[in-house]
DNA sequence: TTTATATTTGTAACATGTTAACTAAATACA
DNA sequence: TGTATTTAGTTAACATGTTACAAATATAAA
């Protein structure tokens, strides 16, 4: 059976490599779970935020989901007309938009949050609880201004 | 003066979101310094492999650089159209490319990899030589195979 | 040698990443 | 009050990520 055989081998020191290669590693089996449902690793993550933190806006959901405006303008665009959320326009600042999930985006994060965690999970035990909070402390160092 | 701000704040204990937001950080200044000479992070880095490992063909290239074949297909395309490497099919198997750079591809290669290599440096200092060490295993843990 | 299969490269289609420019609405301020 | 600035979100343009599939070539099997 011929299938599509674009793996990514060979090690490397480069840092900017190594973290390309590890998120594509971690990524690769929630993607494949979603599969199912229709719905890309973006719009998957800007649905669970919706779940887990309620209705909230644009720039809100751009922070929590770490996608530039552009991208996430286009996403709830897409969500909206799947009709996965739904959105309203703030009564009292009219440039604010509050997206909200609707029932059928509901449903996807209650169909596949169960074997997400278990996917996260794996990668943690993998490593180990403590390397796995060192590996997230590195990670934050990396991110402060220099 | 109004400039673009689509920053990406806040704190997360999510693997892929820090895995996402540290490789932002670390090929910001990366891009940043491209600019310059109008290539993007994906053709500075097909290019420092030709250059650091000579001519060879597309699929070697995409393990290095892990960019998928489609991907870099079409990168390849645009470094050839901008005269910053040269192709020619291989004799023997006439299904593979060889791929090499070009002059005015090294001059890029030249002018920037001093300051590549300081930009680089200056994550490792920041973490100190063995959490940056340590931050690598950690990674490479996790392109670990179940 | 002929055929079947695997490998490699290319292309299409859609989604996202990135930067810049733009609109509309709110706010600051002279 | 009127004007400038800021903020929220959108749109445009180009490049890349991702999957699926097609085409070309090489290799193995019959």
């Amino acid at each position: 059976m011929a299938k599509p055989n674009y793996q990514l081998p060979s090690t490397n020191r480069s840092l900017p490599i190594a973290l390309m290669r590890s998120r594509e590693k971690v990524m690769a089996p929630i993607r494949e779970m979603l599969k199912a449902s229709g719905i890309t690793e973006q719009q998957w993550r800007v649905l669970r935020i919706l779940s887990e933190f309620g209705p909230q806006d644009l720039t809100e959901i751009a922070a929590k989901a770490s996608l530039l405006m552009p991208s996430l303008s286009r996403i709830i665009r897409k969500l909206g007309e799947d009709e996965l959320i739904t959105r309203a326009t703030d009564s009292e600042d009219r440039r604010r938009q509050t997206v909200v999930i609707a029932p059928a985006g509901q449903q996807i994060i209650d169909d596949n949050l169960a074997q997400a965690t278990r996917i996260a999970a794996e990668f943690q035990y993998r490593l180990g609880a403590d390397r796995f909070e060192l590996l997230l402390d590195l990670l934050a160092e990396l991110e402060h201004e220099v």
